[in-house]
DNA sequence: GGTCGATTCTTTTTT
DNA sequence: AGAATCGACC
């Protein structure tokens, strides 16, 4: 044992090794990006077990992400295959160990909580919270935002909860909430630390008595999390503690940027640095330097590498079009498509990108957290599930039947009164609800469950979404199916299944259009990127407004510094960063002050404008776009979407019938902001109207319509066909629109 | 139940 | 700066 662990001990660089054999109480180590942070972690583990004898059971090794506590717990397993798993219990989120301590070792009974208490996702506690609200007539402002307001009515302290900002019932409601948590034996993720703490705090015997803790990430820690690890440490365990100061990207969720620091001075805990990056080329790694905000030193070990590319743009449509003939470019030279990345402020960003992407035939994968709770419909439809196959759930029945966006838009009070008495012949919706288990045997695939609620009627056909939703609804449906199919379940029971862990298919609702493939290059925004690495990293919108978001404070200001710190320092051998001269929101145009704090020297500036798009093209990728979405909403076939070959997108005739394409651009319209910036692409680049398509028909042009645009009057249409117009105004010359984006009045 | 003026919030996300 | 939402008033 001892002389692997010489060996494991031999990989390490002087400072590494410092941190790994410290021997003071408490130590905490300044990691700068990828100096080998976890590599220690996990050196200093083994080096406590093996050479200082202590027991893995005797650790508690803390993480924020279930990712970091596996590859921690895997790699240990890796180099100690024997190790059995039992003695890693303690090893893992700072929530799950909190979980583990009170199902194991702490009196739940004390707070009114049995030993088999159920952990619950916060959408169920924001029902709960609603219920109560109802029962007990709670005056409560801004109900729409009521998570937020509860949690942070939950963080403030029992002295000062008399009044509140809002002057509403809100303390009164986060009182109620915890006397019903416990009532039904429920803990949201914030009770499973706030119990720990208070209990640990109490609790007299040793039960829970680790001798060490070791905490990765420590920077992101957030109030809850560094009393959990107080009440450890005043509990007699040592600390070793990894983080970097300068990728605290959270503090507005709770970490404090000074917690660092603060830790150092409470438990004097001695100080080291590992400063040597060995991720980045040294020409990264200087521009990264630029935004360090604490003058820690950071070092390169890495040859200088190739300049970063700075592109100016002319909106984020152009952009994506760029990056999909770069990585094209880049993928054929040899470059795997899993190792770029694309970087952007929020995730809005993302849409145009995976649109162009999609197009081009360029896998991707968009990192982004999206439940069905978040689909106004798909919440509907689960509470319309819910209900039907567990009557006695009575909240959700009266929420589908007074829901004003769908169903039959009962009003509250009668919708009780239907849902409570329980009798049939008042609502055709709740009749057909009532009958579901009995009837669901004959309803054998989603498009017979979606006539059996006779959808068509309740999901609003005269609103605009109503493709969007029913869309959405049959996809649904049909993953039910499957997965009731898959579990080999009987069909009301496997639904009851499904439902109950609807929260887990929201991503694979949502995602029909992106591909699966594994390699794949990955949309994100940056704070997603925090931990990833890849040699090539694409930074889009570094304008000023976006990077940096316009702010209100100086934090604020400081935390995006770091927030793009952390984005540049994810790229191992090639970074790009591009802005907009026409960015389509809260953005300014030209360069970020981000751009020019870069020494020019370390910059390369590209083509000026990307790669000029034709008219042709822009065309050609309306279409497809318009055919794909009537394809889906025609044949619900999500799969058509998947398959697309690069070589497939670029032949195209159109093939939509005019009058489909008529019926649904309204919608369209609503829907789909890139068309917007297509838009305006072209309105603004006049000049490019002189390639015209060889598809156009004379008979039209002649008819000499009018049109009026909102911004340079009336003009005279020149040209006209399925997607495209092109009009001349008094003043401004001939413009050219894509009739379904574009707000043209026919005169 | 509908309109007006005033007030508040807006982005990032894990468990 | 602009959207969403609240309360007051009719």
């Amino acid at each position: 044992m001892e002389l692997n662990f010489e060996k494991e001990l031999d990989r390490l660089n002087p400072y590494q090794r410092e941190a790994v054999l410290d021997e003071s109480p408490a130590c905490v180590v300044n990691a700068n990006v990828g100096s080998g942070k976890t590599t220690v972690l996990i050196t200093k583990i083994q080096y406590l077990h093996h050479i200082k004898k202590v027991g893995y059971e005797d650790m508690t090794v803390l993480t924020f992400t279930n990712k970091a506590a596996d590859e921690i717990k895997s790699r240990l397993l890796a180099a100690e295959p024997e190790l059995p798993a039992d003695k890693l219990r303690g090893f893992g989120t700072f929530h799950s160990t909190a979980l583990y301590y009170l199902r194991e070792f702490l009196p739940v009974e004390d707070l009114g909580y049995s030993k088999e208490f159920l952990v619950i996702d916060p959408e169920e506690e924001l029902e709960l919270a609603y219920d109560l609200i109802r029962q007990h007539k709670l005056k409560i402002k801004y109900k729409n935002r009521l998570k937020k307001r509860l949690e942070s009515a939950m963080a403030v302290r029992e002295a000062e909860k008399k009044v509140s900002k809002y002057q509403d019932d809100i303390f009164e409601l986060a009182g109620l909430l915890k006397e019903e948590k416990a009532k039904q034996d429920k803990m949201t993720f914030f009770d499973l630390l706030e119990n720990a703490n208070f209990l640990l705090k109490e609790a007299e015997q040793k039960s829970v008595s680790p001798k060490w803790v070791i905490i990765d990430e420590v920077q992101d820690s957030d109030t809850q999390q560094l009393v959990f690890t107080d009440r450890l440490i005043s509990r007699g365990a040592s600390l070793f503690a990894v983080g970097d100061p300068n990728q605290v990207i959270y503090s507005w969720r709770g970490s404090a940027f000074q917690i660092f620091y603060t830790l150092k001075h409470k438990y004097q805990a001695k100080e080291l640095t590992l400063p040597i990056n060995y991720r980045s080329s040294t020409s990264i790694l200087e521009a990264a330097r630029c935004f360090l905000q604490n003058g820690s030193p950071l070092t390169g070990v890495r040859e200088p590498g190739s300049k970063i590319i700075v592109r100016r743009q002319y909106d984020a449509f152009q952009d994506a079009c760029y990056l999909a003939a770069r990585m094209k470019k880049l993928h054929e030279e040899g470059i795997s498509y899993g190792e770029m990345a694309v970087f952007y402020r929020l995730q809005s960003q993302s849409k145009i990108f995976e649109d162009v992407f999609l197009k081009e035939g360029i896998p991707f994968e968009v990192s982004l957290k999206k439940t069905v709770g978040d689909v106004p419909v798909l919440k509907w439809c689960i509470r319309l599930l819910r209900f039907s196959l567990n009557t006695k759930d009575t909240a959700s029945g009266i929420y589908v039947l007074s829901s004003r966006e769908y169903g039959e838009g009962i009003s509250g009070k009668k919708a009780e009164e239907i849902v409570r008495a329980g009798q049939p012949g008042r609502s055709l919706l709740f009749d057909r609800m009532c009958g579901l288990v009995e009837n669901c045997g004959e309803l054998g695939n989603e498009e017979e469950l979606f006539t059996y609620f006779e959808l068509d009627r309740y999901l609003k056909p005269v609103s605009a979404s109503f493709h969007e939703d029913s869309d959405a609804v049959r996809r649904l449906f049909g993953i039910m199916y499957a997965y009731v199919r898959e579990q080999q379940a009987e069909r009301a029971s496997g639904m009851r299944e499904f439902v109950n862990s609807s929260s887990l298919y929201g991503l694979d609702v949502l995602r029909e259009d992106i591909s699966r493939q594994e390699d794949c290059v990955k949309l994100m925004t940056i704070h997603a990127s925090k931990g990833l690495e890849f040699s090539c990293v694409f930074i889009t919108g570094v304008n000023h407004g976006l990077i940096p978001l316009r702010t209100g404070d100086m934090e604020g200001e400081e935390e995006e510094r770091r927030l793009f710190f952390v984005g540049i320092t994810r790229a191992k051998d090639h970074l790009e960063l591009s802005y907009y001269m026409n960015p389509q929101e809260r953005a300014d145009p030209g360069e970020s002050r981000y751009i020019r704090m870069i020494p020019p020297r370390l910059l390369e500036h590209g083509e000026d404008i990307g790669p000029a798009v034709s008219l042709q093209e822009l065309k050609r990728q309306v279409q497809e776009q318009k055919r794909s979405i009537a394809a889906r909403g025609s044949e619900q076939s999500p799969e058509q979407s998947l398959e697309q070959s690069p070589g497939q997108s670029l032949e195209q005739s159109p093939e939509q019938s005019p009058g489909q394409s008529l019926e649904q651009s309204p919608e369209q319209s609503l829907e789909q902001s890139p068309g917007q910036s297509l838009e305006q692409s072209l309105e603004q680049r006049p000049e490019q109207s002189s390639e015209q398509s060889p598809e156009q028909s004379p008979e039209q042009a002649k008819q000499q319509k009018l049109v009026r645009h909102s911004r340079y009057g009336t003009g005279v249409v020149v040209n006209e066909d399925e997607t495209m117009l092109e009009a001349e105004f008094e003043g401004y010359g001939k413009k050219e629109f894509i009739k379904a984006f574009s707000e043209l009045e026919y005169i």
